[in-house]
RNA sequence: GGGUCGGUAGCUCAGCCGGUAGAGCAGCGGACUUUUAAUCCGUUGGUCCCGAGUUCGAAUCUCGGCCGACCCA
């Protein structure tokens, strides 16, 4: 019965649009000829050696010396340049470390292979057996004595000079982009070492990595809107989580002291250059810590991970230069509007009509419910967020937009909170948490009342978690780091889409 | 949501003061045994994003729409 409700709900199907042209006709036909005579498709072929290997390893060797090792190599790969001379041939193959040369020939190849050779068509992934050798030009490449057509690609590649530049098409199939620029390959080689080197950063720590519900019944730890779906079984809505900050610290009120947790998050936004709807952050909970242990923590973080992926902290994004390895700048929001725009004076911006009006003069978007803090902060983003492009932290941000932050012992409308920026764009946000259950209930029924009166991105009440909080949660400092972010400051991208392998696009 | 730019051959792009579409690469055929985006000769290939309007005639001008990139909110 179940199978039958399944068959008949709408299954999500693609179509594309009929893109058959004389091209691929064509090698549709030789893939014809080619299933006639035999495998097609065969998966005998033993690759022994990789391009960039051989390079290394043979690189350096003179023609005379490799002449005389007689190195055989098996390489296999996708061909991406080719270039026929009649009685010999020479094709450039691509695998996952690198390119080589291979030279084909009626001598050394025998004529009946290199006939068939000529046919093959760029893009066609080839196994090559042969030796070692120098050209003139002193390239290393392969003689080969042996080839074969391991897969047909029935779709040509793009321009083998420009590659794919089209930014839409590079986006929907990153396939393309990938085999076709090296840049791309790049970006995303760095993006893993990037978690790898936090993940190493963590476990030296002594952090433990943990894994949470993706799929929350209240959806939590962030104001943000969520995606909904449904579970058939409990027949029930489900949200993807915004953040997985309350299931993490419930870990912590169990006994483990230091967590984390790299995955993504899904919020029911817009896109941007800065947005993608699913995002990746990390997020970590120390226990018998606070905000300000996370600033100095953080900044040894980012340090380390510049120097280890890229072998400095001094990184160059979109053509200014700015060093990770140097303490970040610490600035309360009210200073930091004051830095860009010094003709406010303190009085100014701690006067609730002051601000107001600032506000409507810029035509900027607030709540004009909001207390002093949460005007300031819409003030702040107006005005000086923007212009932060070397890492700054930003404290003393309002209790009213921190639900789940610890309020200041000193100064109770604001928490022990801090976000970071660099670029321009907030990378990190991290205080000490809340840990007082009352007080926790009380901020969270301000938020439920703030949703009741209109206001979407207001959390929800999680009960269970307030409940955890009464057996006591340890005085403990947590921090979000969006991942995403922190690869395009390292890559130098300027758009999210372009640290995101398949980023959301709008269907075809 | 607003602004700017763009959508022409499989890819990269010209053409856009209206006269019915071009180059390079890729493909196909030929020459060429050390090329490097090989070169040379020949050649196939188009829903000029979609729709409407203006006009004798629209890739080109006008309006509407779709899609994308960038900037702004």
């Amino acid at each position: 019965m179940n199978q039958r409700n399944h068959a008949m709900t709408t299954e999500p199907q693609t179509t594309l649009p009929q893109d058959e042209n004389q091209i691929i006709t064509e090698r549709r036909a030789k893939l014809k000829a080619i299933r006639e005579k035999g495998i097609a498709f065969p998966n005998d072929f033993e690759r022994k050696h990789l391009a960039a290997n051989l390079h290394a390893e043979f690189g350096e060797k003179s023609h005379e010396d490799l002449e005389a090792a007689q190195i055989h190599v098996a390489v296999a790969g996708r061909m991406m340049l080719k270039r026929v001379m009649g009685k010999a041939s020479f094709a450039t193959a691509q695998d996952v470390s690198g390119r080589i040369q291979l030279f084909v020939s009626n001598d050394n190849t025998g004529e009946a292979a290199h006939a068939e050779f000529k046919h093959y068509d760029l893009g066609d992934i080839l196994g090559a057996e042969g030796v070692l050798f120098k050209t003139k030009t002193g390239e290393l490449s392969v003689r080969v004595t042996k080839i074969r057509l391991l897969t047909k690609a029935l779709r040509p590649l793009p321009e083998k000079f420009h590659g794919l530049t089209d930014q839409e098409q590079k986006y929907r199939q990153r396939y393309v982009d990938l085999m076709t620029n090296e840049e791309t390959r790049n970006t995303f080689l760095i993006r893993s070492k990037i978690v790898q080197a936090i993940r190493e950063f963590f476990a030296r720590h002594d952090y433990l990595e943990v894994e949470t519900p993706m799929m929350h019944v209240i959806p939590g730890g962030a104001s943000a809107k969520p995606f909904v779906t449904h579970h058939n079984a409990l027949d029930m809505p489900l949200y993807l989580r915004i953040a997985p900050e309350l299931y993490l610290k419930r870990l912590v009120v169990g006994g483990f002291e230091k967590v984390f947790e790299i995955n993504r998050n899904f919020r029911n936004e817009g896109l941007s250059t800065r947005h993608n709807p699913e995002f990746t952050m990390i997020e970590f909970y120390e226990a018998y810590r606070d905000y300000r242990y996370l600033m100095d923590f953080t900044e040894k973080l980012f340090s380390e991970v510049a120097r280890k992926v890229l072998g400095t902290t001094v990184i160059n994004y979109q053509g200014k230069e700015l060093d990770l390895g140097q303490p970040f700048h610490r600035l309360t929001m009210v200073q930091a509007i004051q830095k860009y725009h010094p003709q406010f004076s303190d009085a100014q911006l701690n006067d609730r009509d002051f601000v107001i009006n600032e506000l409507q003069d810029l035509k900027a978007k607030y709540k004009p419910e909001d207390g002093l803090g949460g005007l300031q902060l819409s003030l702040f983003e107006e005005l000086a967020e923007a212009h932060l492009f070397e890492p700054t932290f930003i404290v003393d941000y309002p209790v009213e937009t921190s639900p789940l932050a610890r309020a200041s012992d000193t100064r109770p409308d604001i928490t022990e909170r801090f976000e970071l920026f660099i670029v321009g764009r907030e990378i990190a946000n991290g205080f000490s948490e809340l840990n007082d259950p009352e007080d926790q209930e009380a901020r969270f029924d301000a938020q439920v009342a703030a949703k009741e009166a209109g206001d979407e991105e207001a959390m929800f009440k999680d009960a269970d978690y307030v409940r955890a909080l009464e057996y006591g949660l340890p005085p403990t400092a947590g921090e979000g780091i969006g991942i995403d972010r922190l690869v395009m400051l390292l890559t130098d991208a300027a758009s999210i889409r372009d640290v995101i392998l398949f980023p959301h696009m709008r269907p075809e």
